[in-house]
DNA sequence: AAAAAAC
């Protein structure tokens, strides 16, 4: 019996090889749009299920946020589908079998994008339909014939009554954010809609990041004999995401989440409201201190929605202040934070929002603000994810006249006192480097970004302005992410109205 | 306390 410790290097966990996709029985053609897509190798969802959706199975999938659920679906289903692929142009050839519904339009639009390209090989027809919009040009394309049709519920029961499609061949059912399809707010138009498929012979499969006890119950009688797929603990934050609560009154809100952005550098952010109107007003206030500003809410025209997501996907603006519509599957890349304005109600609403951030390996930061109203629900959160979140403030050069503080935890003991200044979050750095984070994209698409950046910890609108980079080239920027229209001592002078 | 999803 030896005593002897193992050398480090024996006892060093080896990180497992990702399989590759082409180690599946995939069709090449679908090979090949996986390659196109630039992903060589899978994801551990996409590894425990792809196999699993292969076999026939019903499938309830959890895993975090941003680890390619919509791949791990979406590539497998296509691959059973192709079985009996054909290149007619005859509508009656192309039935809808598979139906994939989304709790957001906007995320519709987007799985139905991924399912387009990985199916663009194959003869297999996708469309999306959702409300908001003109009903006839899906109309025309549900008549023409499609094999895959993405759906919000609504829109797609309207679709079932006019006969402008017929489900009765359905073979495929996948939703998508499946602990929110279940939820009481949807659940009856999704009996309805279940209520025009075939009886038996279906598979259906489930995919969240999040599923709760009831919800797993429910969903099991949705299920047959279902494959229970967890790669994480459900609930779990994706592990890229740095997590932090702001202990502050609803007056400084806004001013700290703008120091932050600055002092972090972050080019970047979805700001998280509770309200649709206080979406609105936040935006609006957004854009009077100078700052790009698109706003997306359920009281906006689609067209209004889809320009605003549309222009922070292109980096035309540089904050997207949103109710939970955004909250769920949407994909931005690189996107750098999540800040919550405000606390949401549902704790599974938290874990959704901050996996905007954190995707795909990348590195995010997501920051809640948190007042002494909020205490219960920060509680639900960390319990929910099984997390405690570092509560620190952020201290504002202020000379105004304050109310009785009545920050969270205010009165209580201080349960991690930790001064939000650039430096307090900069655990590896040492101390005679007291830079803040950064949070760089990948692919930084700011000529700017990398630009030395004197770093100031005053919230004051002067010292913001000196901190600009001012040359005669380049105009001056209070920082490489923060773009103002307008001199930002005009706006901020005298700090918000209460 | 709200939001989302059909017209």
């Amino acid at each position: 019996m030896t005593t002897e410790p193992l050398a480090p290097t024996a006892v060093a966990e080896q990180a497992p090889i990702p399989a590759r996709f082409d180690t599946l029985p995939l069709d090449a053609k679908l090979l090949r749009a996986v390659d196109d897509q630039g992903y060589a190798t899978m994801t551990p969802i996409q590894a425990k299920a792809i196999p699993v959706v292969l076999s026939g199975r019903d499938v309830m999938g959890a895993a975090q946020t941003g680890t390619g659920k919509t791949a791990a679906f979406s590539i497998p289903l296509l691959q059973k589908m192709m079985r009996h692929e054909n290149s007619s142009t005859s509508p009656a050839r192309h039935p809808v079998r598979a139906v994939v519904l989304a709790p957001t339009r906007e995320l519709a639009d987007q799985v139905a994008n991924n399912v387009k390209a990985y199916a663009k090989h194959t003869n297999l027809r996708a469309a999306v339909v959702f409300g908001g919009v003109d009903m006839k040009p899906q109309t025309l394309e549900l008549k023409a014939g499609v094999e895959i049709l993405i759906a919000t519920p609504g829109r797609l029961l309207d679709h079932i009554e006019a006969k402008n499609c017929v489900l009765n061949q359905v073979e495929y059912v996948v939703l998508d954010e499946a602990d929110r399809m279940l939820d009481i707010g949807f659940l009856p138009d999704l009996q309805r809609i279940l209520s025009y498929l075939p009886k038996g012979n279906r598979q259906t499969l489930l995919f969240s990041a999040t599923f709760s006890p009831e919800i797993k119950r429910l969903a099991g009688s949705y299920l047959q004999d279902p494959e229970l797929i967890e790669v994480a603990r459900p609930n779990a934050t994706a592990s890229t995401v740095e997590q932090l609560f702001i202990s502050c009154v609803d007056d400084d809100k806004r001013r700290i989440i703008l120091k932050m952005l600055r002092d972090r550098e972050i080019k970047q952010a979805i700001i998280f409201v509770n309200s649709k109107l206080g979406a609105a007003r936040l935006a609006r206030s957004f854009e009077r201190d100078g700052l790009r500003t698109a706003a997306l809410h359920g009281d906006k025209s689609q067209d209004e929605r889809l320009k605003s997501l549309a222009a922070f996907k292109a980096g035309e603006v540089d904050l997207l202040v949103a109710t939970d519509v955004a909250a769920r599957g949407l994909d931005i890349a690189d996107l750098p934070a999540v800040f919550n304005f405000d606390v949401p109600f549902n704790a599974e609403d938290y874990v959704h929002r901050i996996g905007r951030t954190g995707r795909a390996g990348a590195s995010g930061i997501a920051v809640t603000m948190v007042t002494r109203d909020d205490a219960r629900l920060v509680g639900d959160i960390e319990k929910l994810i099984k997390k405690t979140i570092e509560l620190g403030t952020v201290e504002l050069e202020d000379d105004r006249p304050r109310r009785a503080p009545r920050s969270y935890d205010a009165d209580a003991e201080p349960r991690r006192p930790v001064e939000v200044a650039p430096r307090a979050y900069a655990e590896s750095a040492p101390r005679s480097a007291p830079a803040p984070r950064r949070h760089e994209p990948r692919q930084s698409r700011d000529p700017f970004f990398d630009k030395p950046y004197e770093a100031t910890v005053s919230d004051s609108p002067a010292a913001w302005e000196k901190s600009a980079p001012a040359t005669a080239s380049a105009p001056a920027r209070v920082s490489p992410n923060i773009r103002p229209k307008r001199k930002l001592a005009s706006l901020l002078g005298g700090g918000p109205k209460a």
